[in-house]
DNA sequence: ACCTGAACACCGTTCAAGT
DNA sequence: ACCTGAACACCGTTCAAGT
């Protein structure tokens, strides 16, 4: 784990585990079978987050909130993780113990189980995709608004007109602000659901 | 691509892609400065469905739907694609050509464009995620809800109740039924946001 | 039981040498 | 300009041999 935050995705070898561990690399097939059932102990002990609580005197809109942020600064906090993060490690114990979390809440707002079950896997798919498809991007460097705005202003205004006319409205949104955006949209379209669930299948 | 396709992303190595093209590896590096550049040409040139065009006699709504399950079948389609799909080519023009599609649909809908581009990087972030998260599980498969079923009976009942108690329930859910609620919200949401902006930040 | 050293079959990338 | 062969420094994994 230290490994995977200080030098990254691509130094998590068999070989450097095994140096920070005192061992050889070949010791380590002797506890796990092979590199991705290492990843996929270390990635969920990553995910153990999951389970903190958030102040008990909202709403459950306003802690799934609460708690969708948490998820995502911790992940943004550990890139490493995030990379490595795939369906593989959703049956660990501390996936599992989020889903109960997530479980919880949304059946405590009024879902069947089966629609919160859905409902906790979208918002954390939607957690998870937002950080990944923000790795490489640093949104907190005006570099990079920058180089967008002059990328979109550069197109051929024929074939991509929206993006020439507002390039400058459309560099400024951060991947802050498309996670805040599409984290509102869920939570109010959840609650939709629960006033109105037939309209689960249209 | 047809070597992606048919053994993967593991083989998608640029010995076998030189191969395939019939010359050496090292002959690869006269056209394309490393493999992270082959395959961000390689995944912005999969990603040519994004700009077909849904059928015209629908609100905004059923469009962006349609778009997003034709996205979607598309990548599992070429799972390899998913894989590879990270932030990197986002910038490529079949990229934007879907930016600029989006733009069109959700502006018409009533978006400003800052709004717009964000709903349309949820969206696209969600559709990528929703794939991405069940990439090795294969939902058509009866056998992956039973071992799920299994899973979540066994566990401990004192730890997590809800997963226990429901576990017939949750084990059902697919990844097309996760998708489609997820994707049922977000529209929901964005709607809601378009009737009252100010709600955009609470 | 656990560890080691050495090997195996692979990677991505580079580079002098060819045409 | 484009290609080649050969090499470099890495991978994950295996296995006979040690204690």
């Amino acid at each position: 784990m230290a490994l995977l935050d200080t030098r990254g995705v691509d130094a998590l070898t068999m070989r450097n585990i095994a140096e920070g561990l005192g061992c050889t690399q070949a010791s380590l097939y002797r506890h796990v079978r092979n590199r991705e059932e290492l990843v996929t102990l270390l990635v969920d002990r990553a995910l153990s987050v999951a389970s903190s609580v958030p102040p008990g005197d909202t709403d459950w809109a306003e802690k799934a909130a609460w708690s969708a942020r948490l998820f995502r600064e911790h992940l943004l906090r550990h890139p490493g993780v995030a990379s490595l993060l795939r369906g593989t490690e959703r049956l660990g114990p501390n996936s599992l113990a989020g889903v109960q979390y997530s479980l919880d809440l949304f059946i405590g707002a009024g879902f069947s189980p089966r629609l919160a079950y859905a409902a906790a896997a979208s918002l954390a798919t939607f957690i998870i995709g937002s950080v990944n498809f923000n790795l490489g991007l640093d949104s907190s460097d005006p570099e990079e608004s920058r180089h967008r705005r002059l990328l979109y202003r550069s197109r051929d205004a024929a074939t991509l007109p929206l993006i020439v006319q507002h390039a400058d409205a459309l560099a400024e949104v951060s991947s802050d602000d498309e996670f805040e955006v599409g984290l509102k949209a869920l939570l109010t379209g959840f609650r939709a659901l629960i006033q109105n669930p037939d309209i689960t299948h249209d």
